[in-house]
DNA sequence: TTGAAAGCGGTACCAA
DNA sequence: TTGGTACCGCTTTCAA
């Protein structure tokens, strides 16, 4: 059956105190009893019942992780990189996803504060802070990702969403491109960011913007690729139709390059194209696909950091924003000049 | 702060036996105290601390689930289908990657354990069933998924990897293709499955089966494409190349149809090709990628619900295997004749 | 250096 | 219908 303490203590004739203290380093046993009871346990293959501990120590030793969709290649690399420092560190990962659904989100994050998990990241698909004032109440640090919300004093890890816009911009602009669409996504601050960044690079080099060249898709990533497809049979029809699309993200800019195939136009030649995550298997495709990479793991590692560093301070630790450089990834779609 | 059943209890002048009863739904408590009793419940916005509950009834309402990689699409929608079953039914899901290391997830498996999981969901990477005996004695529930053991009673969710093979062959045949190579993947009983189903639907149409036509390549993902690309560039070099190959997984078939387009030969007229994962992207190919569907999100469902029974039952329930249909999805990579 | 006692926040059992 | 008491397995405190 299952070993406890007190069955060691019982074998060597000392006191359930005393293996504690063994177990935990703790200085003041003598090298002869820590030996002793190191062996039993090693014989009896014993581990500590981390339920028991969590509920005096009042410490679960668990970090809650809350995403929008698991599937989600962006997601999956987060909670990878997230999963390898917690390894390191002896922590627990328990992942809930919210299906992009605020309410159902809600839900996950009551059910893990029940479960007292240290700490928690959240990609938030929340529209207000009311949730996260109730974590706060319950002392519950957090980290956020991905997502921000303005008015809200919290822990941030992402990527620089604005650089992310201007790098693509520039980049295509690099290339000759003179009427750059934008197909951007929903109110959430990675959409806006991309897109004030995509408008700076436009004005900053000097380029008119315009908003007919500007069409807003839906972020999720199933809905991606058709709503990238849509926003694209749009911009093609203008009357100016635009010679390069950056899109908010990979999903869509594969719409949107199924349609601009489908127009019987060439990509990069007549349409360049950049996206943005550096999903797997964009380097694959017909024609493959110069993309932002948004740093997917490295935001997971340290997203794991700072929510440990919370985890373990006595006190709230003052909110912590960090942001990581996006990186250009030039791939065949938007590369118009010989290199 | 922390709202506790005490607290509620005094504030209503009852005991917190009778707190509890309500909580749980007992039988023997008044309408009007129960009515009390929520009524409070619901202004503190009180939750009980599941780590206690978990330390007295000896179970925390927690599956464990070891994967080898989170990042691969199949074992991230296992885990998105896993997730669905358990919030449903009030469970959490605690994750941890094994990188396809053994050594690795014998410790992720050890400190699930000390974490007391009422059940584990495991794609395990072991190579002895020595770490099952372990679990065994803890008398803690397992289910296996995805690849199974040989002499081991244990509970398992897969997909039949022998039909996976078969259909996908038969396939190929009916297509026209005659000298059918396969790209393998290393000794799981996956690979070994479909191995098996590649040999019987040959012999079955009268093709002869030929082992220069077999080459092993790696199954982990980001190697999967390379020892697919290295793979098929042997099998291109036979004296009678092979005009249709069959691959393990859809990695490996994307790394050989990209060496078939080097070699400067049409898919699927030269060479055919189908994989096996029906991952997501694989429809967006430059040559869309026939593929057989391995059921991933129903191994998930089928796995959780299987595990929530082993986790419920009094004693140990008889091991029981559920092997999903494979289902062919047929795109143009593999289309030689008009239909 | 060691251990007795108290208690973490709940649940089970049984008596009132 | 209600609640006192013991206890789950461990840590903390403090006295020996």
């Amino acid at each position: 059956m299952v070993v406890r303490m007190k069955d060691i203590a019982r074998d060597l004739g000392v006191s359930v105190v005393t293996v504690s203290k063994v177990l935990r380093n703790h200085s003041d046993i003598s090298a002869e009893t820590r030996e002793r009871v190191l062996k039993r346990v090693k014989e009896l293959n014993y581990r500590p019942n981390l339920a028991a501990r969590a509920l005096v120590t009042g410490r679960t030793n668990m970090v809650g992780l809350v995403v929008p969709d698991l599937v989600h290649p962006f997601f999956a690399e987060v909670a990878k990189g997230i999963s390898s420092v917690l390894r390191k560190r002896g922590y627990g990962l328990v992942i809930s996803s919210s299906e992009e659904d605020p309410e159902l989100e809600r839900q996950e994050i009551d059910d893990l504060l029940a479960r007292r998990m240290d700490v928690l990241i959240l990609a938030s698909t929340q529209w207000t802070v009311e949730t996260f004032r109730r974590i706060e109440s319950l002392r519950t640090p957090y980290v956020l990702i991905d997502r921000k919300f303005t008015g809200l004093a919290s822990h941030f890890v992402g990527v620089d969403d604005e650089k992310v816009g201007a790098i693509a911009t520039e980049h295509l602009i690099q290339q000759g491109c003179r009427r750059i669409a934008h197909i951007r996504g929903r109110e959430t601050s990675p959409a806006i960011g991309r897109y004030e960044g995509y408008r700076r690079a436009l004005t900053a080099n000097g380029l008119r913007f315009d908003s007919r060249y500007v069409v807003t898709g839906s972020s999720a990533d199933d809905a991606g690729e058709l709503s990238g497809y849509r926003a694209m049979q749009r911009l093609l029809e203008l009357d100016k139709r635009p010679d390069a699309v950056f899109c908010f993200n990979d999903s869509i800019a594969l719409g949107a390059m199924k349609a601009i195939f489908e127009a019987g136009l060439n990509v990069p030649k007549q349409v360049a194209i950049v996206g943005c995550g550096n999903f797997s298997y964009t380097g694959l495709l017909r024609v493959p696909l110069t993309t932002i990479d948004q740093q997917s793991s490295a935001i997971g590692i340290q997203a794991a950091k700072l929510a440990l560093r919370a985890a373990r301070a006595k006190k709230p630790i003052r909110p912590k924003e960090i942001l990581l450089e996006p990186q250009l990834v030039a791939r065949a779609s938007s590369q118009r000049k010989e290199t």
